[in-house]
DNA sequence: TCAATAGTGTCTTTGAGACAGTATACC
DNA sequence: GGTATACTGTCTCAAAGACACTATTGA
């Protein structure tokens, strides 16, 4: 990275050089935190106690700390601020970017442009209300397809801001990537069953799958999941036999994928 | 998530607004603008013409304007200026956001953050240099999977700040998107043949198709591809019979989609 | 005339999904 | 006992890929 032509020139204009010349814009980091709980997809939400939106719902976040960390840095403090983990469970859960937001008017004070993560969590504790929010909660998902594309969004709160549809967009990105990704497997502990996996697909994917069909699927994928020759305590809580234990495997990516049940889109 | 939470009434928080209060972050958008030159495909790189890494290559782009626009008019406009297409011709070329790049240290200059952007186009006329490059030119990308990985990016050339990076990210990006979206056809002519479309495929992948079976895939996808009920002028370059002329259908995504012939990862 | 190519037919293999069936657990 | 469930077997259908073949063009 440092094979810059001119290098005398180079420090000159560094040494001139005016940050704050520059119009402001300012940076933060927005994450939607997904987790099952009691089976249902809950997102993490908090309550501004400051304006503007103050007392509005809104996704976790905050300000980019300018200067001294990075994007995925900074979303990661701010998801270890908001939920109160330890760096070891932190290091279970999945964050990912998903997208830049950056209209002008998306916030009233300023130009503000957000950097929006996706986490997908095992179930965690009761967050703590931390920094600038009121209170933090975990607010389950409207069912099946409850993706924001009305004009309720996803969660029957308004949120502040674009979070609405910051929302949506990690729904949709969260169905895809439980098709061709083992991500399914980080809503769980990190010991489960297959009913166990199939019930995160079918809470996040709004259907219910074959169970005989599902299980074949996932054992047949290399590297999805492998046996840890346990067998479950106890049998299902309305009868049945008791099931294997498994543990993720090494793949990150499914070949074969495992699709959703015929959705037919694809023409508009 | 501001400075001065105790105010009950927002509208005169917004009017006591600072907005300089904030540490600065530059926010830019730089485009990885791809195209079929000669069946090769090509990268649009400029010249630096200012510092930092004056004389170095680089994607085009650009800062944001603060308050005046949001991030994809950022990159339209942006991806006009550098092209010098009118905005008839922008129309047809696809534009989407590939993600955000913001390690500290990746300008000399300042914390400055960029959202990277993709753009498929047709074959375009020279780009014509403006703003602050010396000059803008297409550049082959290197051949079948010189994607980055490696210490040499895609171009052989060496990009300034994180660039090689983000063109091995919108690479990736771009194969990803032949699969599962009739993206392919937004590199040809409005009407093209679907030998012609199978050489997007080609280059772009890295690898040979079967034409035969290639050829029945497309047809079958529901809403890939339309019949213009035309025939081409002449047969191909070293002969065989005319091909039958094709514009894009109106899917948005294919299905089932079109995999790439079997890359043995996802395990690692 | 030769070589290359567009387009179609057909066969094999793989995988998805429907369905049935058995054993095992909870109530 | 009754019922729900884990898991396996089997069948059918769709799709991918290999291969063969014809017809048509440029050189």
């Amino acid at each position: 990275m440092d094979a810059q032509p001119d290098r005398t020139d180079e420090a000159a204009f560094l040494a001139a050089y005016d940050p704050r010349a520059f119009p402001a814009i300012a940076l933060t980091v927005d994450i939607v935190v997904l987790t099952l709980r009691e089976g249902r997809l809950n997102v993490l939400l908090v309550e501004r106690a400051a304006p503007p939106f103050r007392g509005c719902w809104a996704l976790p976040g905050g300000f980019v700390k300018a200067g001294e960390e990075g994007l995925d840095e900074a979303a990661a403090r701010e998801l270890a601020e908001e939920t109160g983990l330890s760096s070891g469970a932190l290091r279970r859960v999945h964050l990912e970017q998903l997208g830049s937001y950056g209209a002008p008017e998306r916030d009233p004070r300023m130009h503000v442009v957000s950097v929006a993560y996706l986490a997908f969590a095992p179930d965690l504790p009761d967050p703590r209300a931390g920094g600038d929010a009121a209170r933090a909660v975990w607010t389950p998902v409207a069912g099946p397809h409850g993706g924001g594309t009305g004009d309720r969004d996803a969660t029957g709160r308004e949120l502040a801001f674009d979070h609405a549809r910051i929302l949506a967009d990690a729904l949709d990105r969260a169905r895809a990537k439980l098709e061709y990704t083992p991500l399914a497997t980080t809503f769980l502990a990190p010991e489960f069953t297959i009913p166990e996996l199939r019930t995160v697909y079918e809470e996040i994917w709004g259907e219910k799958l074959h169970p005989g069909n599902f299980h074949r699927k996932v054992l047949s994928v290399p590297g999805f999941v492998e046996s840890t020759g346990e067998t479950a305590e106890r049998g299902g809580s309305r009868g049945g036999p008791r099931a294997r234990i498994y543990r993720a495997g090494d793949a990150r990516l499914l070949h074969p994928a495992l699709l959703r049940p015929d959705r037919e889109e694809g023409v508009r």
